[in-house]
DNA sequence: CTTCCCAGCGCG
DNA sequence: AAAGCGCGCTGGGAAG
């Protein structure tokens, strides 16, 4: 059954299609509920199973999980148009031909950015405020309904203008998954916001003291850096320093023969000066201070828990994005302040070398797939090829994947490359395909997006230094679809994962076997918590929702994609 | 004063 | 040890 869900005057209008996009014809009348009835009928539909259409997830889905009402199942318009219209396996059809028109149309009559008018606010108070007239135009239930219809039709003919008919099916499949994991993504996104990542302000604070010492006053240094400051200051000969200007501290390393070219970690590393290991200590806490500090805290973290905003769609190669408190950054240092609730355990899982073992699959290299065999990748590869040196063997193949030229990545290249030919083989082929300007696509079908402008005028370089440039252009888009493929792909893996797992998650909880709940994820790692007891039955739905999503992307393939994974009370604890 | 970009560093 | 992909956030600093 699918429902469509659209705004309306008189608050949300909904109607029954088909799985082609028309309406129901036992059914085809539309439905009008009121803002403060919509949880209520919403609830009393989703007994019956659903697939709810609508335009974008966080239109609806955030009011409704304040409402107390969890669905099942969606189909995001926006999040999957999106890579409909990008999709190399789509990109024959009428939807992404006009998507394309669309986007040149828009270059040609859009003002620049900084004229248009800002969004509008983020939704507060009532649930569901009936949108403004005319200010959503596009988003009838009619415009919804042809969306969705041609979104299918376009996806219905997802490859059938190559190759053998087997593989048109398979296109088609990989595509439909995509979208429907992508379209769970979005809701595991609005639910893991509305859980919130379980956070002790205490233990925080805790840190804080004792790295930092007691909290300063507003626009204070705390007395650490405070101190650090003036030993710096002495030992530089610069009474008036700020440690937190590159400029200043620049000049002032100069003066005292201290030659870097920047002021990076890793560039002072080389300097013995004894000005340099208080430098580093100063950059460190005042990072945290910054970036993590009290003034995070105050922000962020409300009745014991982090509710960051997840942008599904975010990134171009299907990773997520985040917006508010760097959600995707929590630095170590305080990852001790994320702890379990009484009774609960957290449930931390990494998907081990995810990137290599991607590359493995899409490369069906055999060689490297016995290597990815056992637990650690990189030791099986560096006993293959690299005389036992895991160090070698991890450089090597995260050069391939990165598009490393120089260094000792850049060197050990070529012996990686004799020993697989077919690995490094299908990375070069990305490479040049975005030297060349082609576009790349992911395992399910996400693809890359069209050469930048810069690329595109690159193209027509005269002279020899022009000539440079362009090549030095071309250089870097390779690097970028080199990587596309890989890191493509293995968001296609973790968004499968994800939504196997939060299946399974939703089966043990309505059965009662089970309570765990999703708290956090990132790129390649998931959090759940849930109550002591139920800690082994978590564990095994996320190593089956890893496997299970093996087999969805790659099919039976002798690779494994193991899960590594930690009970703890606390997230400082799991690696 | 605000707005924008950069350097630097956090995460994968 | 270090230089190659993808992000978000901060403070400094230049531009308007």
């Amino acid at each position: 059954m699918y429902l469509l869900l659209a705004a309306h005057a008189d608050g949300a209008a909904l109607q029954e299609i088909t799985a082609e996009g028309v309406p129901e014809p036992s059914n085809p009348e539309p439905r009008v509920v009121s803002a403060g009835d919509l949880a209520g009928v919403v609830r009393g539909i989703e007994g019956r199973h659903p697939r709810w259409i609508w335009h974008r997830t966080q239109d609806w889905y955030p009011a409704l999980l304040r409402a107390g009402v969890e669905l099942e199942r969606c189909y995001d318009l926006t999040l999957c148009g999106a890579i409909l219209a990008h999709s190399e396996f789509t990109a024959h059809t009428g939807y992404a031909q006009a998507a394309e028109k669309l986007t040149q149309d828009d270059e040609l009559n859009q003002p620049p950015r900084a004229l248009q008018p800002p969004p509008p606010p983020p939704e507060q108070g009532a649930l569901f405020d009936a949108p403004a007239p005319g200010r959503r135009p596009g988003q009838s239930l009619e415009a919804l309904r042809a969306e969705y219809a041609a979104q299918q039709e376009s996806l219905g003919q997802a490859g059938t203008d190559s190759g053998a008919a087997g593989a048109d099916a398979t296109r088609r499949q990989r595509l439909q998954l995509l979208l429907a994991a992508e379209s769970a993504g979005a809701m595991i996104a609005a639910e893991m916001q509305h859980t919130g990542v379980p956070w002790r302000a205490e233990l925080h604070e805790q840190i804080l003291a004792e790295q930092l010492g007691p909290r300063p006053a507003p626009g204070q240094r705390p007395a650490k850096l405070e101190s650090l400051t003036a030993e710096l200051r002495r030992l530089l000969q610069s009474p008036a320093l700020n440690p937190d200007s590159p400029q200043e501290l620049m000049r002032a390393l100069h003066r005292n023969g201290i030659e870097v070219k920047t002021t990076r970690q890793w560039e002072l590393k080389e300097s013995s000066h004894p000005a340099i290991v208080p430098l580093l200590t100063y950059k460190k806490l005042s990072r945290l201070h910054a970036a993590n500090g009290w003034t995070w805290l105050d922000t962020w973290v409300s009745n014991g828990r982090f509710q960051p905003e997840y942008v599904v769609g975010g990134v171009v190669s299907g990773r997520w994005a985040s917006r508010g408190g760097g959600a995707l950054q929590i630095p170590r240092q305080v990852r001790g302040a994320v702890h379990a609730d009484p009774g609960h355990k957290l449930i931390v899982a990494d998907a081990s070398q995810l990137e290599p073992r991607v590359l493995v699959a899409l490369a069906q290299d055999s060689k490297m797939a016995e290597a990815a065999r056992d637990k650690d990748l990189y030791a099986g590869i560096a006993a293959q090829g690299f005389g036992g040196d895991r160090a070698k063997a991890k450089v090597a193949l995260l050069g391939a994947i990165y598009g490393a030229t120089t260094g000792e990545s850049g060197r050990l290249m070529p012996q990686l490359a004799r020993t697989y030919p077919r690995a490094v083989g299908f990375v070069e082929q990305a490479a040049r395909d975005g030297e060349a300007g082609r576009t790349v696509t992911s395992r399910l079908g996400r693809s890359s997006p069209p050469p930048s402008e810069r690329w595109l005028q690159s193209q027509q370089s005269s002279t020899a230094e022009e000539q440079r440039r362009a090549d030095s252009i071309a250089r870097s888009r390779g690097r970028f679809t080199r990587n596309f493929v890989v890191q493509g792909s293995a968001a296609d893996w973790a968004a499968c994962w994800l939504a196997e797992l939060r299946r399974r998650l939703r089966a043990m909880r309505s059965a009662g076997t089970a309570a765990g709940q999703l708290v956090f994820f990132l790129h390649d790692e998931v959090m759940v918590q849930c109550p002591e007891d139920d800690v082994a039955d978590c564990i095994r739905a996320i190593e089956d929702s890893a496997a299970a999503a093996k087999e969805l992307l790659f099919g039976r393939i002798p690779v494994e994609f193991p899960v590594s994974v930690a009970v703890v009370d606390s997230y400082d604890n799991a690696k």
